[in-house]
DNA sequence: CGGATTTGACCAGCGC
DNA sequence: GCGCTGGTCAAATCCG
């Protein structure tokens, strides 16, 4: 059921000429991930339950997300205060490799063949203790550089590895574009 | 040897 | 009630 309502695309109208090639390196390009960072992607993360801190950028290219509507788990049944509905959100990813690292240590307890996707889904749990963050990655048979992440519950914890190192950022990007 | 992954089984919710 | 599908468990296995 990948029924996710709200859904900002850009991966289909960019023009597979221009895009990347992920001129990162110079400052210029830094101010811009910057502003990325406090406005949009991770302003969306911080509001979505406080992030302790900003996870990792996984790749440079479009990236597009989407937020689950969070009612979905009931099918569209309002009994409300029963049902412990768990707000997911997902942002999908272009990606060549599935294993996005966004700084957190997480250890795969699952995988499931879904339906109307060639490729399994896989799920993930967060390794720190009393940490229930849940995440799953799923691939699109359609576009199959696009991956689909889906985190559910937040951290508690700060993230594991440094992020600031901006120069690991970038190896880490070069290694999912090349 | 310890922690992570794999993989089939099990279970719960939902539609028919 | 039954079967399908998504999600989780846990034993076996792998790997550093």
């Amino acid at each position: 059921m990948e029924n996710y309502t709200t859904y900002f695309s850009s991966s289909s109208s960019t023009p597979p000429t221009s895009s990347l090639t992920l001129s990162m390196a110079d400052s210029h390009a830094y101010n811009e991930f910057q502003g990325i960072k406090s406005n949009g992607f991770l302003g969306l993360m911080s509001e979505m339950g406080g992030v302790p801190s900003v996870p990792n950028i996984d790749v440079p290219q479009s990236r597009s997300f989407i937020v689950g509507s969070e009612t979905d788990v009931n099918t569209g049944k309002k009994k409300g205060e029963k049902k412990i509905r768990k707000p997911r959100y997902a942002f999908q990813t272009r990606s060549q490799v599935d294993i996005l690292d966004d700084g957190y240590r997480w250890r795969k307890y699952g995988q499931k063949a879904v339906k109307n996707n060639k490729f399994p889904r896989s799920y993930y749990r967060c390794t720190h203790q009393g940490c229930n963050v849940k995440k799953q990655v799923q691939r699109l048979t359609k576009d199959e550089g696009i991956v689909v992440t889906t985190y559910e519950g937040m951290h508690s914890h700060p993230i594991e590895k440094s992020t600031d190192n901006f120069e690991h950022i970038l190896s880490q990007m070069q290694i999912y574009t090349s």
